[in-house]
DNA sequence: CCCATCTGTAACAATGTGTGTTACTCATTA
DNA sequence: TAATGAGTAACACACATTGTTACAGATGGG
């Protein structure tokens, strides 16, 4: 194995949260985002739950809701999306505590914590290299489909006043 | 949950060999070294078998037998021994594969795919600075025992003629 | 005011992984 | 020959992840 999906899941949310806003549509409903990652609603819900918690995407309630990007994607890094949906450590520490009376045992809890925390750190240091809006142009660049648009039932028309990025649908003036 | 503990129990392990071995023990036994895990001697076993297999360990059968360091403890690193316990990669993809009709669901596999390689580099190349014997003397430092030896019942007593680390017991004269 | 829509969340089942445990086989040494 | 110890299969158990269903609460349109 490979430890869990959560980071993929979220990218491509968020990717295609930032695609939608590209051709006009501000807001997705978890129904359409789980029919292009083939999950379910729910689970959609419960991997973009910490990413609203943390202002990165909203959601809005009744008809017309869904999520949007709560930031312009060329500032959502991987390095962030990595830090709210996986907060542990990458590697694991003992099962079950060591035998204290073992020299080795006894020491080498802490001491792999902080290099298991320095290797974070290198993970962090490389994710954050990547946007959100970068990882899209790469996709759609190394991999274009004939329509970039749409392919998936129950989504919206394609829109000529698109947007290419700029800030969380300009949040009217209050 | 944060992955799996393989590279603590297989780096725990590796540790205690080269500890036994400064204090003139060149082997233990899956017994000795799951007492010091807490663990019990299968899970040693299934732990080390990689390891076995490249060599960083040797594993001797009957009385006498148990395992013993293949090379000095200053030769192996912990990203060696990483990419021998967790061949993966350190992110999964989707669960599922995404849907191919969409834009996003079509190309953004193999764009993650190249980013989680360049972040498993970037772990190896944190771990590789660490090596068993730097980790070793690292933890005997920060967390001294009154007795650097034993202290876990069914281990032979110290032997003054202790090889500070030297080359995989060296192996008697062809 | 009523109703359809959509998120939020709990509850449960299904699956896969990691780990613990037991039992047995086979090789090695005394 | 007997005791030791690795190798391995089989099974149970715990836990995390994911899928699924059901229901509560909020929102907006008519």
């Amino acid at each position: 194995m490979a430890g869990n999906s959560r980071l993929t899941v979220a990218v491509h949310a968020l990717c295609w949260l930032a695609l939608a806003r590209r051709h006009g549509h501000p807001a997705l409903t978890s129904d359409q985002i789980a029919a292009s990652l083939a999950g379910n609603p729910v689970a959609v819900r419960r991997a973009l739950g910490p990413l609203r918690d943390a202002g990165l995407v909203t959601a809005g309630l009744g008809p017309g809701g869904g999520w949007s990007l709560g930031r312009p994607a060329a500032g959502i890094t991987l390095a962030e999306v990595y830090a709210l949906v996986e907060p542990g450590a990458v590697f694991a520490l003992h099962p079950h505590r060591p035998s204290q009376e073992c020299p080795v045992g006894y020491g080498i809890g802490p001491v792999l914590e902080e290099i298991y925390e320095e290797v974070a750190r290198a993970v962090a240091g490389e994710l954050s290299r990547h946007t959100i809006d970068h990882l899209l142009d790469t996709l759609l660049r190394t991999h274009p489909l004939p329509t970039e648009w749409a392919g998936i039932p129950g989504l919206p028309s394609d829109r000529p006043g698109a947007v290419p990025d700029g800030p969380a649908a300009t949040a009217p003036g209050s």
